[in-house]
DNA sequence: TGTACATCAGTGAACGCGCGTTCACTGATGTAC
DNA sequence: TGTACATCAGTGAACGCGCGTTCACTGATGTAC
């Protein structure tokens, strides 16, 4: 039955990760399961168990791992605002970058994004899971920043400071979860690009 | 068997219907299946075959029931909007009234709520779903009049007409997903309360 | 440097589960005469 | 008004599927002496 040489694996619970995040990729959270990953990695089924103690740890796993990729399309996008920007023209760019990173990686890879924010009563129920690693910051953690940018230069009031995260987040959570996800889909891809900036601007505008 | 007197049942088709949309209601659209509506009606499984042609024909149907539910949410809050109104803020408030029942629903059947907008890879494809019935109004219809009646009244701009009901929508929609069902569903009932008006004037004034 | 042994990663076989769906059937209903 | 009969709604039994998970096991590895 083993595929490999060798009785050991070497690294079975990365591999297991790994298969985990392509199944992810290519069929959201749902597709995660225990059975198609060992199968993947060339694996009896309940090997996994030295690994993960459950179906629901691995999908964990897998989660943070698109959380992660998706902190990291936002980071791309924050570094390529111009640094010759004025402080709050800069503030805002952040914003904007924060939101098209976002974007990006929702249409880029639906799969992980919709396992990164899972969807379905079996999800868990812990917040935007930012907590583990201290030296990377969360998808949360840079838009807080952005908009605390905005605060500090006045382009957003300090009092709409408050809870603004969550009028940015649901703007561009909506548009991407209607495009990959829902009655959107099968919008064209021209129709969605044009739209994105227009999103970012009415948050920009309103928030 | 059969927990009922007659050997027919009478309105299968109706009570299985009736039995998915409970199911639904609280397990969102992956708890409807054959197998367990036709259990809560007290008949054999494969009677629903006589009625539905497969478990997505009953998904669909169960689906139609629950975006017409969230249209009568709407219009619910539409009614409410005071008739001595100028025309150009009782179209302002058309916008809010819609946004706020969708979130009512959102929030009020989350289950119904994810269920019509199938989420999950096995939704089907088809747009927003109100082709069926042309004298009720669907959700987006009723979104895009409100929008109407503002460019009417020019309280918001003819060149920014165009598209604007996936802006409010996106913001409405994202809010309700985040809520109901993802990272933010631990959120305070009162700070959700608090944040719907904020997320609605962002929309008035940012569309 | 070599050997005995404990550890524990991966095996093999098997469970029970709920699901969708197919088949040949039976018996209540309503219609034709 | 009564009876024969066709229709077809619901039955009963069974399928195959993929899943998560448990059990007792085996054999490669690395450590102690």
């Amino acid at each position: 039955m083993p595929a490999r040489g060798t009785y050991r694996h070497g690294d079975l619970r990365r591999a297991l990760l790994e298969a985990g995040i392509e199944l992810a990729r290519f069929g959201g959270p749902e597709a995660v399961t225990l059975r198609e990953a060992t199968r993947r990695v060339g694996v009896v089924p309940n090997a996994a168990y030295r690994h993960f103690a459950s179906q629901q740890d691995l999908l964990h796993a897998v989660r943070s791992a698109a959380l992660a990729e998706l902190a990291g399309s936002m980071e791309t996008e924050l570094a390529m605002i111009g640094a010759d920007l004025s402080p709050s023209v800069f503030a805002m760019a952040s914003l904007r970058a924060v939101g098209a990173g976002y974007m990006r990686f929702a249409r880029a890879e639906p799969g992980l994004f919709r396992t990164a924010f899972g969807t379905g009563p079996q999800a868990d129920r812990t917040l935007p899971a930012e907590s583990a690693d201290r030296s990377r910051l969360g998808p949360f953690q840079l838009l807080s920043l952005a908009l605390d940018r905005m605060a500090a230069e006045n382009v957003l009031a300090a009092k709409r400071r408050p809870g603004a995260e969550y009028l940015a987040w649901s703007a561009v959570h909506g548009l991407a979860m209607l495009v990959i996800d829902g009655p959107l889909r099968g919008m064209d891809e021209q129709q969605i690009d044009a739209l994105i900036p227009r999103l970012l601007e009415m948050v920009e505008k309103g928030i």
